[in-house]
RNA sequence: GGGCGGUUACCCAAGUGGCCAACGGGGGCUGACUGUAAAUCAGCUGGCAGACGCCUUCGGAGGUUCGAAUCCUUCACCGCCCA
């Protein structure tokens, strides 16, 4: 560990921005610090862990750090960085996600710890029971419509055509709301975030200083990037999340394996605890020997333990060992289960498959690997379909009881690393 | 309340009576090359059949026409301007 936080951030890449002081405030004293997790999906996903690990960090410095579930603000809609107007959400909703999320935070956060535990608060628990009329008078007040449509998550949509609903136009105030809540409350001074957030933030601040006169503070995070210029956080089969029934341990750590020489190292600053000369020396196995792909293999490592354990971790590797290193047939029935517990799957009953009664186009369709037998017919066309690792080269192959691996698996896979076990029942 | 403009496939967007399953771009998928990387090049990208062909789609519902995404009526939603 660097001497002090704000040196480690900063050796990371971590500070995108911040009010001015913040490095002598982190320096003098232990704080207590807030950083906000909208709950508009009842999973956060990889793009929510740069916020979560910094504050991990800033609570491994002896720092008090605030999980706060936006369960109030996720009513609302947060402008930000969103092109459109978002659909509201209703409040069950929103209370099923805090309580999911909350359950995700407790992987990074240590909420043991007997000197500066993490804690986890709903801002619903103050918002909703705002009264309109105070909040327009104590709080509104403070705010000129001038200083809101500066803003650039406002004037951004301001100039489209679609503009933006008072609802969301609003979402600032409650923000800011938020950080003189948990001042007065908790003696909060500083908010963290992602860059999208340093208008709401900035609010914030500005909101406690007019209505106590004491400073308090910002920092945000750099969003992250990837060197190719598509966005962060995305595969295809969708986004990242941390949530283990969204996506599969084996899938999180193949997310991580995948990342490009450029991004790793960045990646291993923002994302992992791992010290300095580490990084320094993969930074160097990148250079020399790229093929081996050391740094991308203990990112997706760390990652993969931290967020899901040892017991999922080694299953991930085990598997991607498999599909991406050898041979499957001749695997046991055991390896076979273990190695694909991970990936998609489906089950027929054996005399659907056998016999005749079905082709490759069909298995591929009804097992949900091509959308439809014309997509199948395209993939074999192209040569991107695979029966148990072999080109499939015709769309006439029948499937039958010899090709099943020992007895009661296929293994589809569709171009270089999308597999598919097929279970068959009797 | 009045006037004008808009609603096309995952997204943006062309198309204003037949040559339209619908230009182009983005995104996505596959292949070649590779290191499960990047870059590059090529093909594909509504469904069934995959030879012809058939079916569904251009905000919703009706209508005109041999024939409509394109014309008319009406409804819904959105935007801009005026009140």
């Amino acid at each position: 560990m660097e001497e002090h936080v704000f040196e480690e951030l900063r050796w990371r890449g971590l500070i995108y921005d911040h009010v001015e002081g913040v490095d002598e405030l982190l320096r003098r004293q232990k704080i207590t610090i807030y950083n906000g997790f909208d709950a508009t999906a009842d999973s956060l996903h990889v793009g929510h862990l740069v916020p979560l690990i910094a504050l991990a960090r800033l609570q491994r410095y002896g720092h008090h750090p605030i999980a706060l579930a936006g369960g109030g603000t996720s009513m609302i809609g947060d402008p930000s960085g969103k092109a459109a107007e978002r659909s509201l959400l209703t409040l069950d909703q929103v209370v099923a996600n805090v309580e999911k999320i909350k359950g995700q935070l407790a992987h990074l956060l240590d909420f043991e710890v007997k000197t500066n535990p993490a804690r986890v608060m709903n801002n619903a628990d103050w918002l909703l029971s705002l009264n309109l009329v105070e909040f327009l008078r104590d709080i509104g007040k403070h705010f000129t419509v001038n200083y809101m449509i500066s803003k650039d998550s406002v004037s951004a949509r301001l100039e489209r055509e679609s503009g933006i609903s008072f609802t969301e136009f609003s979402y600032m105030l409650l923000q800011a709301y938020d950080f003189l809540y948990l001042h007065d409350h908790f003696g909060c001074l500083l908010q963290t975030g992602g860059s999208d957030q340093w208008g709401n933030i900035t609010a914030g601040v500005e909101l406690v200083r007019r209505v106590h006169g004491t400073p308090v503070y910002g920092l945000v995070y750099p969003l992250i990037t990837k060197a190719d210029g598509t966005k962060f956080g995305k595969t295809e089969t969708g986004t990242v999340w941390l949530d283990a029934q969204r996506t599969s341990p084996y899938r999180f750590y193949q997310f991580w394996v995948n990342t490009s020489d450029k991004d790793v190292i960045p990646y291993l600053k923002f994302f992992t605890f791992l010290e300095r000369r580490e990084v320094e020396e993969l930074e160097y196995a990148v250079q020399t020997q790229p093929e081996q792909r050391q740094a991308q293999l203990r990112l997706a490592q760390v990652m993969t333990e931290t967020l899901h354990g040892r017991t999922a971790l080694s299953r991930a590797e085990q598997a991607s060992q498999a599909l991406f290193g050898g041979e499957i047939s001749g695997l046991s029935a055991e390896e076979i289960q273990d190695i694909f517990a991970e990936v998609p799957s489906s089950e027929f009953r054996k005399e659907a498959l056998v016999g005749g009664k079905m082709n490759i186009l069909e298995l591929l369709t009804a097992s949900g690997v091509t959308k439809s037998r014309g997509e199948a017919r395209r993939l074999i066309a192209e040569g991107g379909a695979y029966l148990n690792n072999r080109r499939v080269s015709s769309p006439d192959e029948q499937v039958n009881g010899e090709q099943l691996l020992e007895g009661r698996f296929l293994v589809l896979r569709k171009g270089r690393k999308s597999y598919h076990l097929v279970r068959v029942r009797e």
